[in-house]
DNA sequence: GCAAAAGTGTTTAAACTACACCCATGC
DNA sequence: GCATGGGTGTAGTTTAAACACTTTTGC
Protein backbone atom coordinates (compact mmCIF):
# COMPACT_ATOMS: atom_id res chain seq x y z
CA UNK A 1 0.00 0.00 0.00
CA UNK A 2 1.23 3.73 -0.83
CA UNK A 3 1.16 6.90 0.61
CA UNK A 4 -1.88 8.59 -0.54
CA UNK A 5 -1.31 11.73 -1.31
CA UNK A 6 -4.49 12.24 -3.40
CA UNK A 7 -7.80 12.85 -1.74
CA UNK A 8 -10.19 9.82 -1.60
CA UNK A 9 -13.56 11.03 -3.77
CA UNK A 10 -16.94 10.27 -2.31
CA UNK A 11 -20.66 10.76 -3.63
CA UNK A 12 -23.00 11.30 -0.87
CA UNK A 13 -27.27 12.47 -1.01
CA UNK A 14 -29.10 14.72 1.15
CA UNK A 15 -33.00 12.82 0.44
CA UNK A 16 -35.81 14.69 1.20
CA UNK A 17 -39.35 13.58 1.84
CA UNK A 18 -42.53 14.96 3.14
CA UNK A 19 -43.96 12.96 6.18
CA UNK A 20 -46.75 13.75 8.83
CA UNK A 21 -45.21 15.39 11.92
CA UNK A 22 -46.37 14.25 15.04
CA UNK A 23 -45.92 17.14 17.07
CA UNK A 24 -47.24 19.65 14.49
CA UNK A 25 -50.51 18.55 12.52
CA UNK A 26 -48.81 19.03 9.00
CA UNK A 27 -46.36 17.46 7.01
CA UNK A 28 -42.71 18.51 7.44
CA UNK A 29 -39.33 17.94 5.72
CA UNK A 30 -37.68 14.53 6.77
CA UNK A 31 -34.67 12.46 5.43
CA UNK A 32 -32.92 9.29 5.71
CA UNK A 33 -29.85 8.79 7.85
CA UNK A 34 -27.37 6.06 8.39
CA UNK A 35 -25.95 5.07 10.92
CA UNK A 36 -21.37 5.32 10.82
CA UNK A 37 -20.06 1.59 11.32
CA UNK A 38 -16.43 2.79 11.82
CA UNK A 39 -14.28 5.56 12.71
CA UNK A 40 -13.99 8.20 11.94
CA UNK A 41 -17.63 9.21 14.09
CA UNK A 42 -18.23 5.66 14.42
CA UNK A 43 -22.31 4.96 15.95
CA UNK A 44 -22.80 8.57 14.97
CA UNK A 45 -25.56 9.62 12.39
CA UNK A 46 -24.42 10.69 8.57
CA UNK A 47 -25.69 11.06 4.80
CA UNK A 48 -25.87 7.76 2.71
CA UNK A 49 -23.37 7.56 0.87
CA UNK A 50 -20.18 6.15 -0.77
CA UNK A 51 -16.92 5.40 -2.70
CA UNK A 52 -17.50 6.54 -6.69
CA UNK A 53 -17.02 2.92 -8.39
CA UNK A 54 -15.11 3.03 -11.50
CA UNK A 55 -17.71 2.93 -14.19
CA UNK A 56 -20.58 5.10 -12.35
CA UNK A 57 -21.83 8.23 -12.89
CA UNK A 58 -22.10 10.72 -10.31
CA UNK A 59 -25.62 10.90 -10.07
CA UNK A 60 -25.66 7.26 -10.83
CA UNK A 61 -23.90 6.73 -7.34
CA UNK A 62 -26.15 9.34 -6.02
CA UNK A 63 -29.03 7.30 -6.59
CA UNK A 64 -27.91 4.12 -5.87
CA UNK A 65 -27.07 5.41 -2.18
CA UNK A 66 -30.35 6.33 -2.05
CA UNK A 67 -31.79 2.96 -3.34
CA UNK A 68 -29.45 0.69 -1.39
CA UNK A 69 -30.29 2.66 2.16
CA UNK A 70 -34.25 3.39 1.05
CA UNK A 71 -35.47 0.83 -0.89
CA UNK A 72 -36.68 3.79 -2.70
CA UNK A 73 -36.54 5.70 -5.92
CA UNK A 74 -35.47 9.53 -6.69
CA UNK A 75 -38.24 11.82 -8.22
CA UNK A 76 -36.20 14.68 -8.65
CA UNK A 77 -31.99 14.01 -8.66
CA UNK A 78 -29.56 17.16 -8.56
CA UNK A 79 -26.00 17.97 -7.52
CA UNK A 80 -26.13 20.46 -4.80
CA UNK A 81 -22.18 21.16 -4.21
CA UNK A 82 -18.97 19.57 -3.74
CA UNK A 83 -17.32 20.19 -0.67
CA UNK A 84 -13.34 19.35 -0.45
CA UNK A 85 -11.76 21.39 2.56
CA UNK A 86 -8.73 19.18 3.61
CA UNK A 87 -9.98 19.05 7.09
CA UNK A 88 -13.20 17.80 6.71
CA UNK A 89 -12.34 14.28 7.18
CA UNK A 90 -10.54 13.13 10.54
CA UNK A 91 -8.90 9.87 8.86
CA UNK A 92 -7.64 11.32 5.75
CA UNK A 93 -8.91 13.95 2.84
CA UNK A 94 -12.07 13.52 1.24
CA UNK A 95 -13.64 15.11 -1.62
CA UNK A 96 -17.27 14.67 -1.44
CA UNK A 97 -19.69 15.10 -4.39
CA UNK A 98 -23.30 15.48 -2.75
CA UNK A 99 -25.98 15.49 -4.62
CA UNK A 100 -30.24 16.16 -3.59
CA UNK A 101 -33.24 13.96 -4.17
CA UNK A 102 -36.79 14.24 -3.88
CA UNK A 103 -38.67 11.31 -3.29
CA UNK A 104 -42.60 10.54 -3.52
CA UNK A 105 -44.67 10.90 0.06
CA UNK A 106 -46.61 7.90 -0.72
CA UNK A 107 -44.05 5.80 -1.04
CA UNK A 108 -41.42 7.45 1.63
CA UNK A 109 -44.33 6.16 3.91
CA UNK A 110 -42.89 2.78 3.19
CA UNK A 111 -39.38 3.27 3.34
CA UNK A 112 -36.86 0.66 4.99
CA UNK A 113 -36.15 1.77 8.48
CA UNK A 114 -33.69 -0.15 10.93
CA UNK A 115 -30.50 0.54 13.29
CA UNK A 116 -28.83 1.89 10.76
CA UNK A 117 -31.11 4.16 9.09
CA UNK A 118 -33.41 6.14 10.43
CA UNK A 119 -35.54 9.44 9.74
CA UNK A 120 -35.31 12.66 10.92
CA UNK A 121 -36.70 16.11 10.81
CA UNK A 122 -34.57 18.17 8.59
CA UNK A 123 -35.09 20.88 10.98
CA UNK A 124 -33.91 19.24 13.83
CA UNK A 125 -31.10 17.20 13.54
CA UNK A 126 -28.97 15.85 15.27
CA UNK A 127 -25.33 16.12 15.68
CA UNK A 128 -23.84 14.56 12.29
CA UNK A 129 -20.76 13.37 11.25
CA UNK A 130 -18.01 15.28 8.93
CA UNK A 131 -19.91 18.52 7.92
CA UNK A 132 -23.03 16.86 7.20
CA UNK A 133 -25.18 19.68 9.58
CA UNK A 134 -23.94 22.25 7.09
CA UNK A 135 -24.57 19.88 4.02
CA UNK A 136 -28.12 19.40 4.63
CA UNK A 137 -28.73 23.29 6.14
CA UNK A 138 -27.43 24.31 2.52
CA UNK A 139 -29.56 21.46 0.92
CA UNK A 140 -32.32 22.90 2.56
CA UNK A 141 -31.85 26.09 1.61
CA UNK A 142 -31.64 25.15 -1.81
CA UNK A 143 -34.84 23.19 -1.65
CA UNK A 144 -36.59 26.01 -0.16
CA UNK A 145 -35.40 28.55 -2.64
CA UNK A 146 -35.44 25.92 -5.57
CA UNK A 147 -39.42 25.33 -4.94
CA UNK A 148 -40.47 28.99 -5.54
CA UNK A 149 -39.27 29.42 -8.76
CA UNK A 150 -39.06 25.81 -10.38
CA UNK A 151 -41.99 23.18 -10.14
CA UNK A 152 -40.19 20.24 -8.08
CA UNK A 153 -42.74 20.24 -5.85
CA UNK A 154 -44.16 17.49 -8.06
CA UNK A 155 -41.96 15.17 -7.12
CA UNK A 156 -43.07 14.81 -3.54
CA UNK A 157 -46.77 13.92 -4.87
CA UNK A 158 -47.78 11.48 -7.36
CA UNK A 159 -48.65 11.36 -11.19
CA UNK A 160 -51.95 13.23 -10.40
CA UNK A 161 -52.94 15.29 -7.19
CA UNK A 162 -55.11 18.31 -6.57
CA UNK A 163 -54.02 21.51 -6.47
CA UNK A 164 -55.15 21.81 -2.88
CA UNK A 165 -52.66 18.67 -2.36
CA UNK A 166 -49.48 20.96 -4.65
CA UNK A 167 -50.50 23.80 -2.14
CA UNK A 168 -49.87 21.75 0.88
CA UNK A 169 -46.60 20.90 -0.31
CA UNK A 170 -45.57 24.13 -0.57
CA UNK A 171 -47.08 25.21 2.74
CA UNK A 172 -44.52 22.44 4.22
CA UNK A 173 -41.47 23.03 2.80
CA UNK A 174 -41.56 26.75 2.60
CA UNK A 175 -43.50 26.55 6.58
CA UNK A 176 -45.84 29.39 5.56
CA UNK A 177 -49.60 29.47 4.74
CA UNK A 178 -50.35 30.40 0.83
CA UNK A 179 -53.39 31.84 -0.02
CA UNK A 180 -55.74 29.22 -1.78
CA UNK A 181 -56.73 31.74 -4.85
CA UNK A 182 -53.36 32.99 -5.32
CA UNK A 183 -51.68 29.48 -5.88
CA UNK A 184 -54.46 28.71 -8.15
CA UNK A 185 -53.75 30.95 -10.68
CA UNK A 186 -49.95 31.16 -10.29
CA UNK A 187 -49.75 27.79 -10.77
CA UNK A 188 -52.49 27.85 -13.56
CA UNK A 189 -51.23 30.14 -15.62
CA UNK A 190 -47.40 29.23 -15.37
CA UNK A 191 -48.34 26.37 -17.36
CA UNK A 192 -46.62 23.41 -15.36
CA UNK A 193 -50.10 21.52 -14.61
CA UNK A 194 -52.62 20.09 -17.01
CA UNK A 195 -55.92 19.56 -16.07
CA UNK A 196 -56.85 15.45 -16.24
CA UNK A 197 -60.84 16.05 -16.68
CA UNK A 198 -60.63 13.52 -13.56
CA UNK A 199 -62.27 14.70 -9.73
CA UNK A 200 -62.00 13.13 -6.43
CA UNK A 201 -65.15 11.62 -5.69
CA UNK A 202 -66.43 10.87 -1.53
CA UNK A 203 -65.29 14.45 -0.51
CA UNK A 204 -67.73 16.20 2.10
CA UNK A 205 -67.63 19.01 -0.13
CA UNK A 206 -67.00 19.95 -3.67
CA UNK A 207 -64.84 17.71 -5.55
CA UNK A 208 -61.71 18.95 -6.48
CA UNK A 209 -60.23 18.71 -9.99
CA UNK A 210 -57.41 15.82 -10.89
CA UNK A 211 -54.43 17.43 -12.45
CA UNK A 212 -51.02 16.47 -13.79
CA UNK A 213 -47.86 17.54 -14.23
CA UNK A 214 -46.69 19.14 -17.64
CA UNK A 215 -43.58 17.67 -18.78
CA UNK A 216 -43.21 19.87 -22.04
CA UNK A 217 -42.42 22.81 -20.11
CA UNK A 218 -38.80 23.17 -18.88
CA UNK A 219 -36.75 26.46 -18.78
CA UNK A 220 -33.48 25.34 -17.24
CA UNK A 221 -29.96 25.31 -17.65
CA UNK A 222 -28.34 24.38 -21.04
CA UNK A 223 -27.39 21.39 -22.30
CA UNK A 224 -29.77 19.20 -20.14
CA UNK A 225 -27.33 19.51 -17.06
CA UNK A 226 -29.86 19.78 -14.31
CA UNK A 227 -31.24 18.08 -13.25
CA UNK A 228 -29.90 14.18 -13.35
CA UNK A 229 -33.59 13.33 -12.90
CA UNK A 230 -37.03 15.70 -12.77
CA UNK B 1 2.31 1.41 -10.44
CA UNK B 2 -0.87 -0.43 -9.54
CA UNK B 3 -4.02 -0.05 -11.23
CA UNK B 4 -6.18 3.09 -11.13
CA UNK B 5 -9.62 1.74 -9.86
CA UNK B 6 -10.62 5.08 -8.85
CA UNK B 7 -11.25 7.98 -10.52
CA UNK B 8 -8.37 11.35 -10.77
CA UNK B 9 -9.68 14.64 -9.12
CA UNK B 10 -8.94 17.73 -11.25
CA UNK B 11 -9.88 21.24 -10.44
CA UNK B 12 -10.51 23.61 -13.42
CA UNK B 13 -11.56 27.45 -13.66
CA UNK B 14 -13.76 28.80 -16.73
CA UNK B 15 -12.29 32.56 -16.51
CA UNK B 16 -13.92 35.42 -17.55
CA UNK B 17 -13.44 39.49 -18.11
CA UNK B 18 -14.65 41.89 -20.21
CA UNK B 19 -12.60 43.30 -23.31
CA UNK B 20 -12.92 45.89 -25.65
CA UNK B 21 -13.93 43.46 -29.33
CA UNK B 22 -12.47 44.58 -32.51
CA UNK B 23 -15.49 43.44 -34.04
CA UNK B 24 -18.34 45.17 -32.05
CA UNK B 25 -17.58 48.13 -30.53
CA UNK B 26 -18.29 47.56 -27.22
CA UNK B 27 -16.88 45.02 -24.52
CA UNK B 28 -17.60 41.27 -24.86
CA UNK B 29 -16.71 38.16 -22.84
CA UNK B 30 -13.52 37.13 -23.28
CA UNK B 31 -11.66 33.96 -21.21
CA UNK B 32 -7.78 32.39 -21.04
CA UNK B 33 -7.13 29.06 -22.64
CA UNK B 34 -4.16 27.31 -22.33
CA UNK B 35 -2.66 24.53 -24.78
CA UNK B 36 -2.52 20.98 -23.90
CA UNK B 37 1.46 19.85 -23.63
CA UNK B 38 0.10 16.15 -23.52
CA UNK B 39 -2.01 13.43 -24.70
CA UNK B 40 -4.88 13.25 -25.04
CA UNK B 41 -5.80 16.42 -26.76
CA UNK B 42 -2.57 17.22 -27.30
CA UNK B 43 -2.24 21.24 -28.77
CA UNK B 44 -5.68 21.80 -28.23
CA UNK B 45 -6.90 24.68 -26.35
CA UNK B 46 -8.53 23.49 -22.52
CA UNK B 47 -9.34 25.09 -19.64
CA UNK B 48 -7.00 26.33 -16.73
CA UNK B 49 -6.89 23.81 -14.12
CA UNK B 50 -4.62 20.52 -12.62
CA UNK B 51 -4.72 18.17 -10.54
CA UNK B 52 -5.96 18.80 -6.53
CA UNK B 53 -2.60 18.93 -4.00
CA UNK B 54 -3.07 17.13 -0.93
CA UNK B 55 -3.70 20.13 1.60
CA UNK B 56 -4.90 22.55 -0.56
CA UNK B 57 -8.88 24.04 -0.50
CA UNK B 58 -10.65 23.38 -4.09
CA UNK B 59 -11.30 26.99 -4.32
CA UNK B 60 -7.57 27.65 -3.71
CA UNK B 61 -6.79 25.37 -6.64
CA UNK B 62 -8.74 27.31 -8.75
CA UNK B 63 -7.64 30.80 -7.37
CA UNK B 64 -3.95 29.41 -8.17
CA UNK B 65 -4.34 27.64 -11.86
CA UNK B 66 -5.88 31.29 -12.60
CA UNK B 67 -2.99 33.09 -11.20
CA UNK B 68 -0.15 30.91 -12.99
CA UNK B 69 -1.93 30.71 -16.47
CA UNK B 70 -2.69 34.81 -16.58
CA UNK B 71 -0.87 36.19 -13.65
CA UNK B 72 -4.03 37.83 -12.35
CA UNK B 73 -6.30 37.78 -9.01
CA UNK B 74 -10.09 37.26 -9.43
CA UNK B 75 -12.45 39.53 -7.71
CA UNK B 76 -14.95 36.37 -8.04
CA UNK B 77 -14.55 32.96 -7.38
CA UNK B 78 -17.76 30.53 -6.95
CA UNK B 79 -17.97 26.68 -7.53
CA UNK B 80 -19.78 26.09 -10.85
CA UNK B 81 -20.03 22.28 -11.75
CA UNK B 82 -18.54 18.49 -10.76
CA UNK B 83 -18.43 16.70 -13.96
CA UNK B 84 -17.63 13.18 -13.57
CA UNK B 85 -19.00 11.15 -16.90
CA UNK B 86 -16.85 8.45 -16.89
CA UNK B 87 -16.41 8.67 -20.24
CA UNK B 88 -15.83 12.51 -20.56
CA UNK B 89 -11.57 12.07 -20.42
CA UNK B 90 -10.50 9.19 -22.99
CA UNK B 91 -7.43 8.76 -21.01
CA UNK B 92 -8.89 7.40 -17.69
CA UNK B 93 -11.56 8.40 -15.81
CA UNK B 94 -11.19 12.26 -14.27
CA UNK B 95 -13.60 13.95 -12.45
CA UNK B 96 -13.44 18.11 -12.64
CA UNK B 97 -14.41 20.13 -10.16
CA UNK B 98 -15.34 23.48 -12.15
CA UNK B 99 -14.92 27.50 -10.84
CA UNK B 100 -15.97 30.56 -12.19
CA UNK B 101 -14.17 33.27 -11.87
CA UNK B 102 -14.63 36.90 -12.74
CA UNK B 103 -11.40 39.70 -13.06
CA UNK B 104 -11.10 43.22 -13.39
CA UNK B 105 -11.42 44.49 -16.54
CA UNK B 106 -8.20 46.88 -16.17
CA UNK B 107 -6.49 43.99 -15.03
CA UNK B 108 -6.99 41.77 -17.68
CA UNK B 109 -5.53 43.61 -20.33
CA UNK B 110 -2.19 43.51 -18.37
CA UNK B 111 -2.93 39.51 -18.07
CA UNK B 112 0.19 37.04 -19.63
CA UNK B 113 -0.10 35.74 -23.17
CA UNK B 114 1.83 33.84 -24.92
CA UNK B 115 2.42 30.90 -27.16
CA UNK B 116 0.06 28.24 -24.85
CA UNK B 117 -1.66 31.05 -23.24
CA UNK B 118 -4.47 32.84 -25.57
CA UNK B 119 -7.74 34.92 -24.75
CA UNK B 120 -10.58 34.15 -26.92
CA UNK B 121 -14.25 35.62 -27.18
CA UNK B 122 -16.12 33.40 -25.08
CA UNK B 123 -19.14 33.23 -27.54
CA UNK B 124 -16.73 32.36 -30.00
CA UNK B 125 -14.13 29.49 -29.19
CA UNK B 126 -12.86 26.80 -31.21
CA UNK B 127 -12.95 23.27 -30.26
CA UNK B 128 -11.71 22.71 -27.04
CA UNK B 129 -10.37 19.54 -25.25
CA UNK B 130 -12.65 17.17 -23.23
CA UNK B 131 -15.96 18.13 -22.84
CA UNK B 132 -14.77 22.65 -21.88
CA UNK B 133 -17.15 23.89 -24.48
CA UNK B 134 -19.86 22.41 -22.74
CA UNK B 135 -18.55 23.37 -19.31
CA UNK B 136 -17.93 27.42 -20.80
CA UNK B 137 -20.80 27.24 -22.37
CA UNK B 138 -23.08 25.87 -18.79
CA UNK B 139 -20.55 29.09 -16.92
CA UNK B 140 -21.50 31.62 -19.47
CA UNK B 141 -25.70 30.60 -18.50
CA UNK B 142 -24.90 31.28 -14.91
CA UNK B 143 -23.16 34.10 -15.30
CA UNK B 144 -25.72 35.84 -17.82
CA UNK B 145 -28.45 34.63 -14.84
CA UNK B 146 -26.43 35.69 -11.71
CA UNK B 147 -26.26 39.52 -13.39
CA UNK B 148 -29.28 40.29 -13.57
CA UNK B 149 -30.44 39.35 -9.86
CA UNK B 150 -27.08 39.32 -7.98
CA UNK B 151 -24.52 41.87 -7.40
CA UNK B 152 -21.57 40.27 -9.72
CA UNK B 153 -21.35 43.02 -12.02
CA UNK B 154 -18.66 44.95 -9.44
CA UNK B 155 -16.12 42.60 -10.09
CA UNK B 156 -15.52 43.72 -13.57
CA UNK B 157 -14.79 47.08 -12.30
CA UNK B 158 -12.27 48.86 -9.86
CA UNK B 159 -13.10 50.22 -6.22
CA UNK B 160 -15.02 53.28 -7.58
CA UNK B 161 -17.09 53.65 -10.72
CA UNK B 162 -19.93 55.63 -12.30
CA UNK B 163 -23.83 53.95 -12.77
CA UNK B 164 -22.83 54.04 -16.37
CA UNK B 165 -19.81 52.06 -16.36
CA UNK B 166 -21.93 49.42 -14.28
CA UNK B 167 -24.56 49.20 -16.68
CA UNK B 168 -21.72 48.74 -19.43
CA UNK B 169 -20.93 45.70 -17.84
CA UNK B 170 -24.49 44.58 -17.71
CA UNK B 171 -25.05 45.30 -21.38
CA UNK B 172 -21.71 43.52 -22.06
CA UNK B 173 -22.43 40.36 -20.00
CA UNK B 174 -26.10 40.19 -21.15
CA UNK B 175 -25.72 41.65 -24.79
CA UNK B 176 -28.91 44.26 -24.93
CA UNK B 177 -29.11 47.37 -24.50
CA UNK B 178 -30.30 48.99 -21.37
CA UNK B 179 -32.43 52.08 -19.78
CA UNK B 180 -30.36 54.33 -17.78
CA UNK B 181 -33.23 56.13 -16.17
CA UNK B 182 -34.60 52.41 -15.05
CA UNK B 183 -30.88 50.87 -14.30
CA UNK B 184 -29.75 53.53 -12.04
CA UNK B 185 -33.21 53.67 -9.91
CA UNK B 186 -32.77 49.79 -9.74
CA UNK B 187 -29.21 49.64 -8.56
CA UNK B 188 -29.89 52.55 -6.32
CA UNK B 189 -32.45 51.02 -4.32
CA UNK B 190 -31.03 47.62 -4.15
CA UNK B 191 -28.92 49.16 -1.74
CA UNK B 192 -26.11 47.55 -3.16
CA UNK B 193 -23.50 50.73 -4.16
CA UNK B 194 -23.03 53.85 -1.91
CA UNK B 195 -22.59 57.44 -3.53
CA UNK B 196 -18.82 58.49 -2.56
CA UNK B 197 -19.78 62.07 -3.16
CA UNK B 198 -16.84 62.17 -5.82
CA UNK B 199 -17.64 62.86 -9.48
CA UNK B 200 -15.86 62.52 -12.73
CA UNK B 201 -13.97 65.80 -13.67
CA UNK B 202 -13.15 66.52 -17.26
CA UNK B 203 -16.24 65.01 -19.33
CA UNK B 204 -17.78 67.15 -22.05
CA UNK B 205 -21.46 66.44 -20.32
CA UNK B 206 -22.41 66.26 -16.90
CA UNK B 207 -19.87 65.12 -14.75
CA UNK B 208 -20.97 61.70 -13.32
CA UNK B 209 -21.02 60.22 -9.82
CA UNK B 210 -18.70 57.96 -8.46
CA UNK B 211 -20.16 54.85 -6.46
CA UNK B 212 -19.02 52.71 -4.21
CA UNK B 213 -19.34 48.78 -3.89
CA UNK B 214 -20.98 48.03 -0.63
CA UNK B 215 -20.17 45.30 1.20
CA UNK B 216 -22.88 45.11 4.19
CA UNK B 217 -25.49 43.92 1.66
CA UNK B 218 -25.15 40.13 1.11
CA UNK B 219 -27.92 37.83 1.13
CA UNK B 220 -27.05 34.74 -0.69
CA UNK B 221 -26.55 30.69 0.58
CA UNK B 222 -26.19 30.18 4.49
CA UNK B 223 -22.96 29.30 6.12
CA UNK B 224 -21.01 31.43 3.61
CA UNK B 225 -20.78 28.54 1.19
CA UNK B 226 -20.76 30.43 -2.19
CA UNK B 227 -18.93 32.13 -3.49
CA UNK B 228 -15.55 31.47 -2.43
CA UNK B 229 -14.04 34.96 -3.11
CA UNK B 230 -16.99 37.96 -3.97
C1' DG C 1 -25.31 77.96 -28.18
C1' DC C 2 -24.68 72.99 -29.17
C1' DA C 3 -23.71 68.17 -28.28
C1' DA C 4 -23.70 64.57 -25.05
C1' DA C 5 -24.38 62.04 -21.23
C1' DA C 6 -26.26 62.53 -16.24
C1' DG C 7 -30.12 62.44 -13.79
C1' DT C 8 -35.50 63.20 -12.73
C1' DG C 9 -40.47 62.71 -13.57
C1' DT C 10 -44.52 60.57 -15.41
C1' DT C 11 -47.45 57.32 -17.57
C1' DT C 12 -48.85 52.67 -18.44
C1' DA C 13 -48.99 47.89 -17.96
C1' DA C 14 -48.17 43.83 -15.60
C1' DA C 15 -47.67 41.12 -11.33
C1' DC C 16 -48.66 40.27 -6.70
C1' DT C 17 -51.71 40.49 -2.39
C1' DA C 18 -55.70 40.42 0.32
C1' DC C 19 -60.09 39.15 0.88
C1' DA C 20 -65.09 38.91 -0.31
C1' DC C 21 -68.07 35.71 -2.21
C1' DC C 22 -70.30 31.86 -4.74
C1' DC C 23 -70.20 26.56 -5.78
C1' DA C 24 -70.74 21.59 -4.99
C1' DT C 25 -70.64 17.93 -2.16
C1' DG C 26 -71.60 14.64 2.34
C1' DC C 27 -74.06 14.40 6.21
C1' DG D 1 -79.96 23.04 6.08
C1' DC D 2 -75.07 23.23 7.52
C1' DA D 3 -70.11 22.65 7.36
C1' DT D 4 -66.16 22.38 4.40
C1' DG D 5 -63.01 23.02 1.15
C1' DG D 6 -63.13 24.13 -4.21
C1' DG D 7 -63.11 27.75 -7.15
C1' DT D 8 -64.04 32.84 -9.08
C1' DG D 9 -64.11 37.97 -8.85
C1' DT D 10 -62.17 42.19 -7.76
C1' DA D 11 -59.93 46.16 -5.63
C1' DG D 12 -55.48 47.93 -3.89
C1' DT D 13 -50.59 47.74 -3.96
C1' DT D 14 -46.17 47.02 -5.76
C1' DT D 15 -42.97 46.37 -9.53
C1' DA D 16 -41.26 47.05 -14.00
C1' DA D 17 -40.95 49.10 -18.54
C1' DA D 18 -41.10 53.08 -21.84
C1' DC D 19 -40.01 57.54 -22.73
C1' DA D 20 -40.32 62.69 -22.26
C1' DC D 21 -37.80 66.08 -20.14
C1' DT D 22 -34.41 68.81 -17.34
C1' DT D 23 -29.41 69.43 -15.75
C1' DT D 24 -24.45 70.16 -16.23
C1' DT D 25 -20.41 70.00 -18.34
C1' DG D 26 -16.63 70.95 -22.66
C1' DC D 27 -16.07 73.14 -26.68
Amino acid sequence: MNTQLEAALAVSTVIFALRPDPEAGLSTLWLPLVRRTREPYLGQWALPGGGLPADEELAGAAARALRETTGLTPKYLEQLYTFGDPARSPGGRVVSVVYWALVESGEAALAVEDENVRWFPADHLPPLAFDHNRIVEYALWRLRTKVEYSRIAHAFLGEIFTLAQLRAVHEAVLQKALDPANFRRTIESSGTVVDTGQRVAGVPHRPPRLYRYNDSVHATAPGALEPAIG
